[in-house]
DNA sequence: CCGCGTTGCTTGACAACATGAAATATCGAG
DNA sequence: CTCGATATTTCATGTTGTCAAGCAACGCGG
């Protein structure tokens, strides 16, 4: 196998660290521009396309769940967000992207240009090479899906 | 020109996404792994290739010079970093890692093994292809050097 | 049916990160 | 030398994150 500290693999590396910083600079930026800041952005993202369980935003977000209870508290503030109760399990409250909230989150997805700009460069083709790389560094290899988790 | 909603690209995009996300989180993890939260981690990097003035780490992170003063405070407290008069300015304060400060900022990049994983099921062929394919994204076109900034 | 461990969420205390405004010291042009 | 600009820090404030403790509700074994 390749060393792992080759010059190929470092260049890869490193662009990919400049994707990364530079995916999250537009992020927060057009968080910004809806005076959102990036975790509310995300949670809102992730409510907008189907109500969740605090836990389970919790788990997508990575934190804890008594972290996710202030950031619902602020977006439910600006009404973007709702508690619902769980009919299933009184326990668990469900939260909600308001309509205000989905017009909000699709707008944020709209102006966020990254998908555009960077990728208007690449033909058709070469997007399917990318991604297909892509997929495959990420253990989603299409000749094999059961690589995958 | 393709139209930038189309599914290729949505896909690629929630690909970077994807990415993104998983550099991040192993970003942190190796930073706490060494005591050190990411931002301490980026900034200890920086200072482990140069010394720096703040207002330098300041533009480098896009933060406000105010807030690397405590990054720098903490750093400082832990002998990891250092402050020093500027020869040439009295008013900078050159921020330098220490010799301990090096040490762990380069056993925190080796055990980034996010570079070695993912990459590693990719051929050294498909490796180039990547690399050609992030620049050009990027904006830095091999075949046009000229491009870059 | 009744306890009792588990689960889901919130609260409180605290640390780090981030911004903006104001204070201080120095620089540099005129 | 004066005065505007620059580099850093300090302070007030807000958001994000952790962890421990608390409470309500679930559900299982008896």
């Amino acid at each position: 196998m390749v060393p792992r500290t080759d010059a190929l693999t470092l260049e890869v590396v490193e662009l990919i660290a400049t994707v990364v910083a530079r995916y999250h600079e537009e992020y927060e930026e057009a968080a910004a521009k809806h005076s959102l800041t990036g975790a509310q952005a995300r949670v809102l993202a992730l409510l907008a396309s189907e109500p969740q369980p605090m836990r389970r935003i919790a788990q997508q977000l990575k934190c804890e769940p008594s972290n996710v209870t202030g950031i619902v508290d602020r977006l439910e503030a600006r009404d973007l967000v709702e508690r619902r109760p769980d009919p299933a399990d009184r326990r668990v409250k469900l939260a909600a992207a308001t309509e205000a909230g989905r017009e909000v989150s699709g707008r944020l997805r709209a102006s966020l240009n990254f998908a555009r700009e960077p990728l208007a460069g690449l033909s058709a083709q070469e997007r399917t090479v990318l991604r297909d790389l892509l997929k495959r560094m990420l253990g989603e290899d299409p000749d094999d899906p059961y690589t995958h988790l």
